[in-house]
DNA sequence: ACGATATACCTCATCTGTCAATGTATATCA
DNA sequence: TGATATACATTGACAGATGAGGTATATCGT
């Protein structure tokens, strides 16, 4: 985990979000997934994790059932809603545009760079 | 404002100190600097900014001084230690790094996207 | 049979950064 | 004289991340 999560602070309910529109799934394959992703450089801590469900099935931007069992005990499967999904449209074009603001403000070079 | 806050929670210090990076200055002046580069989407409140001086000087990354008086108000102008260019420098890479990852963990699409 | 390990979920207290609200003071211009 | 821009500062509230602690099941080697 070479990078603290402070850097991404706020983008953890989009990376969630963006996993569950591939299909339903559970916290322990969702941070399986990400850690794979990004090549073991990122992984969500267990309460950031959980915390997370809770605060998106409380916007309603996601549902979520217990699903059968794996190797492991019970699993908690989550669904994206349809307010999730507009959630998701959004906070990704906001990405965009704050990638580009970031890359503006960090450089220390002369202005117009195109991104 | 387009961008809230909260999506570059955590790069405040850098982003004032990359402004620091090209020559003393004081806060009103970083803030307009900020704006203009963001074409007006993004600038800082005045609590998050002069919390934000505090912390920085706090850590050694910065020193400060009074300067003489402008068209307002008396200035307090913000000087960049050599601890505050090493910071910067890391948290520049950081941001390379953190700018691939969210890259990557919020496409849709399939793997092996560059950058 | 037993212990280690991986799977899988959960909560709470604490810490940190952001910000609304509020305050002070000076210079300019109508 | 009052509005506006410049300029700095503090404080309480809030929200997200996390360390530390907990529960439970399945597998695998010895």
């Amino acid at each position: 985990m070479s990078i603290t999560a402070d850097t991404l602070r706020g983008y953890t309910d989009t990376i969630i979000l963006t996993q569950l529109m591939r299909g339903d799934s559970y916290g322990y394959e969702i941070n399986r997934q990400v850690q794979r992703r990004t090549g073991g450089a990122y992984g969500f801590k267990e309460a950031t994790l959980y915390t997370a469900f809770r605060r998106l099935e409380q916007s309603g931007l996601i549902t979520s059932y217990w699903g059968e069992d794996g190797p492991g005990a019970r699993r908690r499967y989550y669904t994206i809603t349809a307010a999730g999904k507009q959630f998701w449209e959004e906070r990704s074009r906001e990405w965009e545009e704050t990638r580009t603001l970031l890359n503006a403000l960090l450089a220390l070079e002369v202005e117009h760079e195109s991104d």
